[in-house]
DNA sequence: GTGGTCTAGACCACC
DNA sequence: GTGGTCTAGACCACC
């Protein structure tokens, strides 16, 4: 749960993004509760308010629900990990076909250029 | 030159984001004048202070320099474009691949989304 | 019984407003022993304080009385029915008609909506 | 532009509420500029953040829209009033169906006390 | 302890 | 001046 307190990126969003990936990458799963508003504010050095924010908008996507009292857990819902993974990738590599487009780069370069960024860290990882 | 008003990046910085996007495509050559503050102001409808803050921006990149009564010119700078060009596409493709891995999607993977979602636009467009 | 606890309405009232309503559809009568405290908190998954702040309410109001050691009954008073039943029945279709004022909506359209709405029930129930 | 401080219903809620009855009246038009969040909050003796809050639901609900320092706008959009309008509308006549179902009371009964209420109304009114 | 709402007030980008 | 984000901290209903 990296916060970039300089991107202009609002926080509350940052969050919502780490909870999304976290969830994709198996750290989390449907069911868990997540931790309670001043404990992640705690561990992530923001303001409740912050926090609150960003699971709200957990809420508002259908990410999280919340039980009175009882705290913010992960939907209990099969697809909800497939379906975050699919649409956070999809996003990405839109962008980034949008951004080579953007420079004049067309599909062969596009493929190109992504694999030998990939070989090259392989290398070097 | 679209503007999002909605993004958190900074007008200015989309403005110099777009200007290098349009030499690199061509559509702007090293030694060009660019608009002046108030014909781009205008045509964007932006105010003329965020045009001065990317063009003070550009400046500061090295991107373009300004004559004194005569208006602002790209850098006559045949290096310029290659450089900006793959600096750019540099930038895109490790933004793109840390996106992936913050998935937990590794390289084999994020080739074939990449590939896939290329041909799925070709067959479209 | 069918708590939200999402609404802005406190628990211990929807509690007390359900009560009213069994009682007013015959599904409890005067007299009636109405569940203990810790009953009530597990048939509603609620904690017992709420179910006790409810209880309060409900005495204040002269709708239960409670007995030493013998629990919680709805008072027996052959008017206490019919009252509580005009009383919600006002208070809701002045709400009723005051939220369509709201909305501009006036006499005729108000019965007109209603009775499209009692209608297309009627068809599809 | 009446807020009830004492009801459970949250300010930010109310607000909301009441900017879609104002454009639903007439008070209001799509296009109009609703005011800033500083005048509104003045108005209203409520806080700034509170009025932001109001706000930006709307927005989420495709009310509004807010243009860069220039302010929040009823969205221009045609159908926008119509469909708030049956909207509202909708919401107020099934919850006044439900409420009277909860308390026994049936269509016809329904229709019978909502026209003897307003009747009442017109001839003190 | 848990989240929800609200106030008070700061700082920022943009007009 | 305009809205957007964030901090700090209060109070509330419910657990």
């Amino acid at each position: 749960m990296q916060l970039n307190f300089n991107s202009p990126k609002p926080i509350y969003l940052q969050m919502v993004d780490e909870t999304k990936k976290a969830l994709v990458r198996g750290e989390l799963a449907p069911g868990d509760k997540i931790p309670s508003l001043k404990e992640r504010a705690q561990m992530s050095n923001v303001n409740p308010n912050t926090v609150q924010r960003a699971y709200q908008e957990m809420e508002r996507e259908g990410l999280t629900e919340t039980l009175r009292g009882q705290g913010t857990f992960i939907k209990n819902d099969p697809a909800l990990l497939l379906h975050i993974r699919s649409e956070m990738a999809q996003t990405a590599v839109l962008h980034f076909i949008e951004e080579m487009r953007g420079l004049g780069i067309e599909a062969q370069e596009i493929e190109r250029i992504l694999r030998d960024q990939l070989s090259k860290e392989k290398k070097e990882g």
